[in-house]
DNA sequence: AGTGGAATTTGATATAAGTCAAATAATCTT
DNA sequence: AAGATTATTTGACTTATATCAAATTCCACT
């Protein structure tokens, strides 16, 4: 379960010591981010993490001049583009606000030089990965095993507050499924 | 790319320092598999890490009835049930041997105290995890982008030996195709 | 080498989901 | 509020892939 993972992350983080927190925020800021604009685009490297603090987000990529939607980001969420993040490498994702958005921004080579003077921060790292890694099972798990009327009811199920504040376009790509397809599945329920 | 991932992790275990490497050696056995045998059931907890040294494996899931193959392991590979590893509980995945193996075990408790002691096996858990990661990114990029024959021909350029090795049905499961599907794919290449 | 069993292929059919096109409905703008 | 854009729904049709069933091919074992 993800979420046995996650309460590991928010005790993780209760337990951390105050030099470390303290040194976290001093490479974090604020920054706020219209509806429609990028925190990050293709061809840009990843040099923060952000840290959803209100509003909404996406990350997608383009496949031959479209758009697929990979993940959503809410209140507390952390997105960055792993690939361009980890290897500091150009991304092949944007990350985009769809609703405005207040973001806390983490400076990626401060973060990196702090995970080695706190220990801590390095097992924080190590948890918020594994569980990025168990979420993508997860989603996998689904691509594998359900039909598109399976996924979106999982998601109704799941996560009900993604129906009621992603546009159907955004919530179809997510879910692979044709924006045709998916009006017909909610028409059917 | 995977591949950078990869190489930086091989540079990571390079610079280990010798006492790092002796500490993760004591904690490691070699254990033989027979064909068909399972180095991990569901319903176990995984408590040890399996790094292939000779022969093959696969992970999978039972989802009503059905196995569902969700990854093939080769020389150097490491296996676990990631869920069941880092949250020490139940698995829900089997880990079989598909030919004779020869496994290099190394214990869970045995190497989480060994990450308090050196950092830097903790930095290689946590590229490692990054890794996996990285590669199930990949592989949803494959499910939510591209048709039956595409994820085959990949695979074809990406891993030729997996069909070389691999008995077909595990193959279909690993791809997300019906066997007979499948079959049919190559009749046509 | 011959036989039993598993793996793979082939055939016929059903169905989920995609695509293209048009019609509504919702929303934003001035 | 009216028009303009954008989002969603509905319709008709096509296609990829699953399923069920049978035939064949491939291997292992005595």
């Amino acid at each position: 379960m993800v979420e046995n993972s996650l309460s590991k992350i928010q005790q993780h983080l209760a337990s951390l010591d105050e030099k470390a927190r303290e040194a976290i925020e001093n490479a974090t800021h604020i920054k706020k981010y219209q509806k429609n604009e990028y925190l990050l685009q293709a061809g840009e490297i990843c040099k923060s993490g952000f840290q959803i603090v209100s509003g909404v987000a996406r990350k997608f990529y383009l496949n031959d001049g479209k758009e697929i939607t990979t993940e959503l980001f809410f209140t507390d969420d952390i997105a960055v583009s792993l690939e361009s993040y980890t290897l500091q490498q150009p991304s092949k994702e944007f990350i985009q606000a769809i609703e405005p958005c207040t973001v806390s921004v983490t400076n990626y080579q401060a973060f990196q030089e702090l995970k080695q003077k706190h220990k801590g921060l390095l097992e924080l790292d190590l948890l918020m990965t594994e569980y990025y890694a168990l979420w993508l099972e997860a989603r996998l798990f689904q691509f594998h095993t359900m039909d598109a009327t399976q996924r979106y009811m999982l998601l109704l199920k799941q996560q009900p507050h993604f129906v009621q504040q992603i546009p159907l376009t955004y919530l179809a790509s997510y879910l692979g499924i044709s924006l045709e397809t998916l009006s017909r599945i909610r028409a059917r329920i």
